[in-house]
DNA sequence: GTCTTGGTTTAGACATAGTCTATTCACCGT
DNA sequence: ACGGTGAATAGACTATGTCTAAACCAAGAC
């Protein structure tokens, strides 16, 4: 399906501002934040405003196509992946990996006492290693 | 131990700032933000500077008696317990509860391909139940 | 074709979190 | 009293994010 349709289906109205914003934002894997998008953005469309990147980010979290994520000190980073999972954020480098749900357990969040508990996420924090040499 | 030991035990020269900044955000439980720990101490030493709490704030820090937390959109919170634990956040009011380390098991995180972990937590959102009455 | 209308985009003002800098202040040893 | 070291202060500065008012644009009514 198209960007175009995908963004009607959602009772988004398509203008090139939210396709450029959107088509760039939903295949992310780095974890953009709202002026990386704007950045990133404006190499296509220069004339693009931050307050309509800013509007679009929220109207697509809003609509439930991207999801924010509060991993970094002092701003939001955005994340296509709207399913349940988790992060790993490198020490060093400060860059963002999704874990998938289920390489990971957690027990015990339902026996909390006081607490209803609607979601959660594992942070993991720690160093990159380097991918092991791949076999020819 | 009284406080002012306690700083200089870690290589803190105890000015009256720093013993009101100590005071407050030590023995805080809401996880505050470096604004809110500005604005409280400001009722005891109104003359406090902003400068002066967030050099304090960092200096706690460096110094291993309180930990950030990135927890909240936009700004960072203080907590003062140092050792590893979880947390819950309560989607309706915002507020932060501390959840001991072993009231939760996470596995998985050893068996990472390509990922260090050097530390984690979970972090939970929902609501805080009302507490049971408690029986006379 | 022109007018109107509703939603969109834009630039810039505003708000808040946080850092940095230059000056002033306070304490200590001489 | 004097000088020096570190701390505190006010305010400038940067970055993230929101808000507002005006300009813009596309679609339908005439």
């Amino acid at each position: 399906m198209n960007l175009q349709d995908q963004l009607r289906e959602h009772g988004i109205q398509p203008t090139p501002q939210r396709l450029a914003v959107a088509a760039y934002v939903m295949h992310a894997r780095e974890h953009p934040t709202a002026d990386g998008v704007l950045e990133r953005v404006r190499k296509q469309c220069p004339t693009v405003s931050r307050a309509t990147v800013y509007n679009t980010l929220n109207l697509l979290v809003r609509k439930g196509l991207i999801r924010t994520q509060v991993l970094k000190e002092g701003t939001v980073v955005f994340d296509p992946h709207v399913e349940s999972h988790h992060h790993f954020i490198d020490t060093d480098t400060g860059s963002i990996y999704d874990i998938p749900w289920h390489a990971l357990t957690v027990s015990g969040h339902a026996t909390l006492r006081g607490f209803d508990v609607q979601e959660y996420q594992v942070i993991l924090r720690g160093k990159r290693r380097a991918a092991r040499p791949r076999r020819r």
